[in-house]
DNA sequence: CTATTGACAATTG
DNA sequence: CCAATTGCCAATA
């Protein structure tokens, strides 16, 4: 007979490997995951899915922010600590509970890339003196 | 069945 | 920077 356990919908399966997939040492936020699994426009989706996973299935949810780079949890909170300290155990610095997307962003601007990653200590408004 | 909620995002003032 | 608003849609009450 069919197991009482309800079968997860694919779309939850997706959303899950598309945090899974997300490489140590950077962050990814709601709406790229959801994305990711093929499911453009359903951030809230991610956050459910999260909520509802199971920590046994060793998911990388601390890797998971908000599309500003600040965490989804309030500040102080519990899961608030335990995120920072899973961030920090994977080399992102968290300021301010928030994080450089710039600089731990999964998929920073292309622009980036080319033109190499800025300096996330005292990062002020650097002048570009390119030409 | 309808109403409310939510680990969100983007825009406007 | 903060507050309010709108869009989005599954899960839950």
């Amino acid at each position: 007979m069919k197991s009482v356990r309800p079968e997860p919908p694919p779309a939850h399966h997706a959303i899950r490997a598309a945090i899974a997939a997300i490489p140590q040492g950077r962050v990814a936020n709601y709406g790229e995951i959801a994305r990711r699994a093929g499911l453009p426009g359903r951030a809230r989706l991610v956050g459910t899915v999260l909520r509802e996973a199971p920590s046994a299935l060793g998911l990388p949810w601390y890797r998971v922010l908000r599309a500003d780079g600040r965490i989804a949890f309030p500040p102080g909170s519990k899961a608030f600590r335990e995120q920072v300290r899973h961030l920090a155990g994977e080399g992102v610095l968290v300021r301010g509970g928030r994080v450089d997307l710039a600089v731990h962003g999964w998929e920073r601007d292309v622009d980036h890339l080319l033109w190499g990653p800025p300096a996330q200590t005292g990062k002020r408004k650097s002048a570009r003196a390119e030409s």
